[in-house]
DNA sequence: AATGAATGAGGCTTCATTCAT
DNA sequence: TATGAATGAAGCCTCATTCAT
C-alpha cells in the first residue's frame, strides 16, 4: 500500500526519535496552529496550551521554535516528498504497460491523494517558500530528478509512441502539476474537501485534450 | 490604453490621501519588506530605516502596522483587481469578433501583464489569504460576477459556435487561471522575471488543445 | 465686587500676556481636559483637537505641556488665591463688628462659594498636589499667614469676648477648611452642583455647636 | 482583634492568588511608586528596578500596567474597606451600651487607625477616583449602607435620648466622616503620621460640642 | 522528563516637541 | 502667527528561551 500521508512517516519519525506523548501533542498542536495561524502568528505558549503541557515541555525536545517547525517541514521535504515520489514512481513504473489515459489517472489520483492528505503541511510549506527561495528550489531539484528520472522515461515513451505532444518534458510536467494545484487551490477557495474522484475525472479529460497529439 | 499594474493606480489614491512623499516611502519600503521577508517578520523600524525616515512617521498616516498592510491590500483587492478586472473586460468586448485562438491569446497576454506587474502585491496577498479565508471568499465572488459577466457570455458564444468544449464555463475559467497561475508560480520558482511573449504563446497552445471541441 | 472665580482673573491675566483667541482656547480645553482626565492622561494632541487648533499652536505660547500646567496652576495658588483671600481678608475686616455666628456664615459662604467657581482648578491642583508636596506646603503658608493676620485677630476677638471656645487657633481654622471642604466633596460626591445657601446655613449650625463656649 | 490595615488582608489575598515573592514585591514597588509619583507617572520599568525583578516579571501574573493597579484598589474597595466597615460595625454594636462620648471615641480611633495604615492606597485611590466617579459612587454606596445599618441604628439611639443633635443622619456622618479626613489630611499636609491619640482625643472634644444637644 | 516562573531583548505605539512652510 | 509633518525617546507589552525545582 502506498503511503502518502505524513501522519503516518510522521508517526515513525516521532519514534525514531524517541518522541513522549507530550512531544507528539506539542507537535500535532504546532502543526494544527502554524497551518491555521501562521508560524509567526503562533506563540509557543500557545502550543503549549493547544498541547495541554506546559512551555518548558517544548523545549525539551525542540530546541527552539525553529526546531518545531522544523521537524514539520523537515521531513515533509526531505522524507515524505522523496519518499512518496518514489512509491509514486514505482507505481508508474508498474503502470507502464498502461495507456496514457490510464498513465495520467493513475499519476492524477495518486497526487490528489498526497494533497488532500497533507493539506494542513502543505499550507505551511506555502507560508515559508514565500520568503525563503532555498525551500522552493528544493522542490525544483526534485522535479527536475522526477523528469530525469522515471516518470520522464515514461512520458518520452508515450511521445515517440505519438500518444503525446511534443513540447518539453519540463512544460508538460508543469501542466501536470499545475492542474493537480488547480484542483488544490479551487478546494482551499471553495472551503470544501477535495472530491478525488471527480476531480481526477475531470482533469484527466483536460489534461488528455491538452496533452493528446 | 490598458492599466494594469498597481503602481499607477497606488500612485492615484496615495494622491486622493494626501500623502507626503515621505509616507509613499513608507508604503513603497513596506511593499518591499513586506513581499521580501513576510509580513509578520518585517518591523517597522526596518520599514523607516528603508524609507529613511523616523519611525514615528510610519505611524503618522497609518496609524498601526495592519494600517500600513491595509493600505497595500485594500487598494489592491477593492480598487486594482476590479479596476483591472473591468478593463480586461472591456478588452474582451473589444476582442468578440475573435476567434478562440485569439480570445484566449488577449487574455492570456493581459492577466499574465498584470500578474507580472504585480509580484509583490500578489506575494503579500497570497501571504494573507492563507490565514484570512475573507480574502480568498473576495477573490472567489469576483471569479464568480466574471463568469456571471462578460467573460461568460463570450465563452457560451464559443462553445455555440462548436469552437469551445462542452464544459462548465466554471471549469473553464478554473483551467484558464490555473494555467496562468502556473507559469506566475513558475516565475517565481525560477525566481526570474515572467518572459510573457514566450509563455503566453505556450499557454495558448496547450490551453487550445485542452479546451478546443 | 468680591472677585472668586479663577475665570475673571484668568482673562485679566490673558490680557496681560496678550493671548490670542486661539492662545485662551488652549488655555480653556486644557483646563477641561486636565480636570476631566488627569494632566497625565491628556495629550497635547487632545488639547489641540478640543480647542480647534494645531499642535504647534500649542507651544507658541505655552513652550512646555507643564508650561500650560503652569498658567492654570500658577494663577490659581500666587494670584487667585491670595487675591481672594486678601479679598476674603477685607471682608472679613468689614464683618469685624458681627457677631461669631454672622462671621462664620460670612467666611463660609465666601469659601463655599469660591470653592463652587473653581471646582476644575481644584481638582487639577489636588491631583497635583497628591504627588507635589511643594504645592501643599505653599498652601499651608497661606494658612499660616491667614491665621498670623486679621483671621487669626479677629478669632482671638471672639475668644476674648467668650463667644469662641479656647482651641488653638490653628486647630479652629482646621475645622472651619475641614467642614467647607466637607461639603465640597460631598458635592463631588453627589456628582451634584454645591447648594451654597443651604450648605453655608447647616453648616453654620454645625460650626456654632462645635465651636462655641 | 480588629483588621484594619491593608497589608494583612492583603497578604491573605496574595496567598489566595500564589503570588511568589518576586511577585509580591512587584505589588510592593508598585504601592510605594503609585503613591509617591502617581500611577501614569510610574514606568513598569521603575517598577520592576525597585522590586528587583525584570520588566517580563511584572505582567508574568499582572497582564497589563492596569492590572497591577486593580490588584492594589480592588481589594482596597472590595475587600478591605467592606471587611474593615463590618469590623467596625461589629466593635459598634460591642460598644451599644457606651455613652455617645465613649462611642464617638471607639469610632474615630478606629477609623484613624485604618487611615494611619493605608496611607499609600488611599492616595492610589483619591488618585483614580479624581477621574474615574464610578470609585467614587462605590464609596458612597457604603457610605449609604453604612448609615442604614447598625450605625444608624446607634445613632438614632442617641437621638431618642436626647444626647445627640437631631440633624439628618447623613449629615452627621459627614460631619463624622470630614472631622477624621480633616485629621488625615492635615498629617499629609504635615507630612508626618498621625498622632492617633492626640488627633483622636481632639476631634472627640470638637465633635461632642458640634453634635451635642 | 516536566514544570512554570523568570528573563530581557525587541516589537508596536504614543507623545511631547521641533521646524520648515 | 499658525500649521502639521516629522522626530525620536520612552512606554507598554509579547515572546522565545532558560533554569531551578
Amino acid at each position: 500500500m502506498v503511503v502518502n500521508d505524513v501522519q503516518s512517516l510522521f508517526s515513525a519519525s516521532l519514534d525514531e526519535l524517541e518522541l513522549t506523548e507530550k512531544q507528539k501533542a506539542v507537535l500535532r498542536a504546532s502543526l494544527q496552529l502554524f497551518s491555521k495561524k501562521g508560524f509567526a502568528d503562533t506563540s509557543t505558549r500557545e502550543i503549549a496550551e493547544l498541547a495541554g503541557v506546559a512551555e518548558g515541555t517544548v523545549y525539551k525536545q525542540f530546541k527552539t521554535k525553529d526546531g518545531i517547525l522544523a521537524a514539520i517541514i523537515t521531513p515533509f521535504i526531505q522524507q515524505v516528498v522523496p519518499k512518496a515520489a518514489t512509491e509514486f514512481l514505482v507505481s508508474i513504473e508498474q503502470s507502464a504497460s498502461l495507456n496514457l489515459e490510464q498513465f495520467l489517472r493513475t499519476i492524477i489520483i495518486n497526487r490528489l491523494t498526497f494533497v488532500s492528505d497533507n493539506l494542513p503541511q502543505l499550507r505551511i510549506f506555502i507560508q515559508q517558500a514565500l520568503t525563503k527561495p532555498e525551500l522552493l528550489q528544493q522542490f525544483g531539484k526534485m522535479l527536475t530528478s522526477l523528469i530525469a528520472g522515471p516518470l520522464g522515461k515514461q512520458l518520452q515513451k508515450y511521445q515517440k509512441t505519438g500518444e503525446l505532444v511534443n513540447l518539453s518534458l519540463t512544460r508538460i510536467v508543469q501542466y501536470i502539476i499545475t492542474t493537480i494545484l488547480g484542483y488544490g487551490l479551487a478546494a482551499i477557495l471553495a472551503g470544501q474537501p477535495l472530491e478525488i474522484k471527480k476531480a481526477s475525472d475531470e482533469a484527466v479529460v483536460f489534461l488528455l485534450h491538452g496533452l493528446k497529439k
